[in-house]
DNA sequence: GAAATCATGCAAATTACGAAACAAGCTGAT
DNA sequence: ATCAGCTTGTTTCGTAATTTGCATGATTTC
């Protein structure tokens, strides 16, 4: 029951990047010292962000990773379900087939409240106002 | 991001427990054939419900489990964190000090205002109310 | 072409899952 | 009282999946 240190490094790469700018390009490697990330680590993640359509990288000599959106539209889910993938409190919350009990267990009623509470509090939590604020 | 498969099996068993009421003794063989569990995993279970207090167990011919409290005295956090231990949405909820950054970082409020969310939340639903609601 | 950087693949470590075998306690009949 | 049978408690093991970390390769800019 916890978020893997993948999405944690993820979160603070991403904290990093905002309070920065999008007009900086920062290095992976420079990210990494800072954040205290294992390098090797960190650039596994930082393509996943990519795919995600999170941040955008450039290649090459003077490349680097910038926000592929201004960080007032980045939430913090966005960037948790861009690597650990769906976040769910309990496997039936998201199909109840997996369960021979399914639409009939009154406790199944009590994870998908708690799922969507979760989902709107990191949905609403964005990168702008955890910097600023 | 998701409780365990045990915690589960954990919630069904007290959810049969209370269903049929404290008079009842039930035996884990018959637990396990109507709530599909596996068999030898759910005696580790119920041993671990018993040393955290939520259910009574009695040994031999005519033995079985009941619950130790009335159903609506047990709440689903109960049963949860007997089985998977506290639940902690980030490593740093708990205990501040296992990442560099600690107290200074704007994330970690929000993981500990999402956690105590949850646990109220969890805290909140007794067993009573779950059986007969 | 060389340097810097991202991208991909591979291995160790940890944890979750399930099953089996063994030990211990209770009941009731003898 | 004693013994046999039933039921839980404990321990151990093996398998599978996930997580974590490292090393190497591919790509772009200069
Ligand atoms: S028993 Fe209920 S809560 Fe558990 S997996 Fe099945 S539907 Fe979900
Ligand atoms: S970076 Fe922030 S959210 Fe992540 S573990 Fe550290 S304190 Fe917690």
């Amino acid at each position: 029951m916890q978020i893997t240190k993948q999405a944690d490094y993820a979160v603070r790469a991403v904290m990093y990047l905002s309070a920065h700018g999008r007009r900086h390009r920062m290095a992976t490697n420079k990210i990494a010292m800072d954040q205290k990330i294992p390098l090797s680590f960190l650039a596994k993640i930082i393509s996943q962000l990519s795919i995600a359509g999170v941040v955008h990288t450039m290649r090459g000599a003077k490349g680097g990773v910038t926000l592929s959106r201004p960080a007032s539209e980045i939430s913090l889910l966005d960037v948790v379900e861009a690597i650990d993938g769906p976040i769910t409190l309990n496997e039936c919350v998201l199909d109840a087939s997996v369960c021979p009990f399914g639409e009939n267990c009154k406790v199944h009623e009590v994870w998908c409240e708690a799922h969507t509470d979760l989902m709107n509090k990191l949905g609403a939590t964005d990168f702008q106002t955890l910097v600023s604020g």
